[in-house]
RNA sequence: GGCGCGGUACCCAAGUGGUAAGGGAGAGGUCUGCAAAACCUUUAUGCGUCGGUUCGAUUCCGACCCGCGCCUCCA
């Protein structure tokens, strides 16, 4: 069994091949840093996170480029508003999108920024020129020429056989020659940033930079191109022309995308008062790891709702399974084994991996980690669990962690880190009373909350009860959860 | 209008030509000083609607209804 996967070129699941052997090379498109980003862009690196994680979970070395966009015309107009230069306002953005991605676990990929590649950029287009496929417009501008690309429209399916008859038009016009062609490089205009080049002076466009960047970190041609789905047309299949017209090789091989989320039934957005970054989330007291699993659960092809109640199950869903695993690090076990542990914890990897394998199925590889969860559980109860059962069914825990990563205790930190940044940006009376009893259970030490659980043992030794609710009602307004078990007593924070 | 995706229980959400995974929520129970965790039982004769193919369809085909996406540098 191997991976097969969903390859936009061919509309089709394929089986996942490489060019050189067990090294996977692939490119995400990444963030435009010209604002926080939202849980619609987070859904998407989640989705490429988890497919990087399963493919060196099964065997492969994965190089993951991602480019930074920071500079476009968004980001031209808002520095402008700011008051600031391009670098200063993107710097800030860039900075915030590595916390986020931080936050949710999103291993971090070799990033490459549009504006460190100016001159590559250039020379590229100026390459194109010399074989004709690009042209200058009299402004100073470059646009490529679909007419001399004839596979246009291969990816995303479109027939562009109409739009080439356009292109007869004669090249010495001002405009572009047919209304498809699209800008290479964008001549500069007053108060806009502007790059002196030796194509001549002015700013790249769009989706010049990710052929550039992607062929120079990774070659002409590589395993994989990710992205959302809306990138799919234009910026990808601009991409292909631009890069396949140039080296005459396929670019990319396969090509993945992302499907849009919606929040609450509906598609985000800001009039519909359903956008949310994820801080946003997090100062209403979210916790990353809620957030994660819940764009993880959802395969990445599937439109994905995402609710506030859906946040909560998912809350509940992590809960679980770390209370799983605390069973059996925490437990007192009889020595030997059952055999019957040992069978159900490879027959779950097994199931999980069957479920990777098949176009990245998250829910189904959920599905397998807890049916184990029940019946170890189970077994658990009824003491059929010996010491050397632990490390298998843990083993398949982490198995499922590598890849869903929801299970580090280290919520609190996090969304401390959004509780202090909160000031930075006027947002303190958008701190909601949850994130506050988070942050407050991460001010306690765990030496702080071992003592007080001493404290409430002694009082439950004693048979004084109402010493020992008090105690457990005080921590559990701190955010600590005391559960008293057979084997002693587990705690954990909210 | 063109191209594409989807409609599964109270909610989220897999899946299959042979009779519906998983999670949450609800109800009942076991355990328990309290609390929590956990386990057991239970909740879709039903998978948008109507036809068709088939021994048999939720799963294949057709039509229709509804939702969503791209076609505008929004992931």
């Amino acid at each position: 069994m191997a991976l097969r996967i969903y390859n936009t070129m061919s509309s089709q699941v394929e089986e996942f091949r490489t060019l050189r052997d067990k090294e996977v090379r692939m490119y995400a498109c990444g963030p435009t840093v010209y604002d926080y980003g939202h849980i619609g862009n987070f859904r998407t690196f989640v989705a490429v996170d988890m497919l990087q994680r399963f493919l060196r979970q099964s065997g492969y070395t994965v190089r993951l480029v991602m480019n930074i966009t920071d500079v476009d015309d968004k980001i031209i107009r808002n520095a402008a508003r700011d008051g600031v230069n391009v670098q200063q306002y993107t710097s800030k953005y860039e900075k915030a999108f590595l916390e986020d991605a931080a936050m949710i676990d999103i291993e971090q990929p070799k990033l490459v920024r549009a504006t460190e590649h100016i001159s590559q950029m250039a020379d590229f287009v100026a390459k194109l020129v010399e074989k004709g496929i690009a042209y200058r417009t009299d402004d100073g501008s470059y646009y490529f020429s679909i007419a001399k690309f004839p596979q246009y429209g291969k990816l995303s399916k479109r027939d562009f056989s109409g739009m080439l008859d356009g292109a007869r038009v004669d090249v010495d016009e001002y405009d572009k020659d047919s209304a498809r062609d699209f800008a290479l490089w964008k001549a500069p205009k007053p108060g806009e940033a502007s790059w002196d080049t030796s194509i001549g002076p002015g700013r790249p466009g769009w989706h010049l930079e990710c052929s550039v960047m992607s062929m120079q970190q990774l070659g002409e041609s590589f395993d994989l191109h990710a992205g959302g789905e809306d990138l799919v047309f234009p910026h990808h299949e601009n991409e292909i022309a631009q890069s396949e017209s140039l080296t005459g090789k396929t670019f990319a091989r396969f090509w993945f995308h992302v499907r849009f989320l919606l929040v609450e039934g509906e598609k985000m957005s800001k009039s519909l008062g359903n956008f949310y970054t994820l801080r946003d989330l997090v100062l209403k007291g979210h916790k990353p790891s809620s957030i994660r699993y819940l764009l993880a659960s959802v395969p990445y092809r599937n439109q994905l709702n995402f609710t506030f109640d859906g946040l909560k199950q998912a809350a509940v869903s992590v809960e679980r399974l770390r209370n799983f695993r605390q069973r059996l690090t925490a437990g007192n076990f009889p020595p030997g084994s059952n055999p019957e542990m040992r069978t159900l914890a490879s027959e779950t990897i097994e199931r999980m991996r069957a479920s990777l394998d098949d176009d990245l199925n998250t829910a189904q590889a959920q599905a397998g980690i807890f049916e184990m969860v029940r019946s170890a559980n189970s077994a658990l109860d009824s003491g059929q669990i010996k010491k050397d059962d632990t490390s298998p069914l843990l083993a398949a825990v982490e198995k499922f962690d590598e890849i869903f990563a929801v299970l580090n205790d280290d919520d609190g930190s996090k969304m401390k880190q959004v509780f202090d940044w909160a000031p930075t940006e006027g947002r303190e009376k958008d701190i909601s009373a949850e994130l506050r009893e988070a942050v407050q259970s991460g001010q306690l030490s765990d030496a702080d909350i071992e003592n007080k659980i001493a404290e409430m043992e002694a009082a439950r030794r004693s048979r004084n009860f109402k010493m020992s609710d008090a105690v457990r009602a005080e921590l559990s307004n701190a955010g600590i959860v005391i559960e008293n078990t057979k084997d002693g007593v587990r705690w954990h924070r909210k």
